[in-house]
DNA sequence: GTGGCTGCAAATCATTTGCATATAC
DNA sequence: GTATATGCAAATGATTTGCAGCCAC
């Protein structure tokens, strides 16, 4: 199950340590789009020696290799999740947790019409979740 | 013409100050998608006793009243623009300007009917603009 | 008059940096 | 063997907070 992640690693030409193993088997497990903190802390238990430091670099390097996606959605911190296909986010300002949406914009081309170059497309939504509107919820699940 | 701003002001039944006029003014004559440290630096040289911690209140306090927007597209700063109508924000990555982007996405009702309550929709896009492709620019313009 | 606003300084919090040690290849 | 990764501690930078004096109403 780890051969995977050394797969993936080599594969980018990413030199594979433990600790890169692990936070990309935590992404893999996790879509739940940690941040750091949250990475941090449900590792730090199996791992005492893992540093945020060597979080952020991972997640800056594997970022560079399009391999994880970044989210400027919620507060001040960043959330990350594992790059598999494009799509965007919905905040739920009630539980605070962040949704995947499965969504395609048929007008997006007006944009290279503009003129411009695109690279990335962020879709933020905010408002309330489906389970939240039903169940009055406030502790993130 | 600071009647304009006053109105607007009494309008929320926000209090009326000279700082608020200012800021309020500052942003409708910059369409630049201000942070706080730009409209503090410039704003400081004519009115020097102002202060970042009073452009914070005053733009937190407009954003409640949802007269200005708030765009976490770029960096760790948050940049602010005045609320007209909805519209979206291309963030070139080789100049650094923000563009704002007409758009619409005929495909958004989908998230109303996956059954969340959506408040707020920001599009970001990144990538090069169109000046920056034709000229090769580097500097903000 | 009084409650809200301003602005200074100090605190906070995510993230970055410097650097000595350790490790992948 | 060497270049790169790790992890600690200190630095940074945007934003927040506490609080005393000031001002709009």
């Amino acid at each position: 199950m780890v051969d995977e992640y050394v797969k993936l690693l080599k594969d980018n030409a990413i030199k594979v340590t433990p600790q890169r193993i692990e936070i990309l088997k935590y992404l893999a497990q996790h879509h739940s789009h940690p941040t750091v903190e949250h990475i941090y802390a449900d590792l730090k238990t199996k791992h005492p020696s893992l540093s945020k430091t060597t979080i952020y670099n991972t997640l800056e390097t594997l970022k560079q290799h399009n391999l994880v996606g970044v989210l400027s959605i919620a507060g001040s911190e960043s959330h990350y999740d594992l790059h598999k296909d494009v799509h965007h986010h919905f905040l739920c300002t009630h539980c605070g947790s962040i949704i995947d949406i499965e969504m395609t914009c048929p007008n997006m081309d007006k944009i290279i019409r503009g003129g411009h170059h695109v690279d990335e497309v962020h879709g933020y939504f905010k408002g309330v979740c489906k389970t939240c509107l039903k169940t009055g919820r406030t502790v993130r699940g």
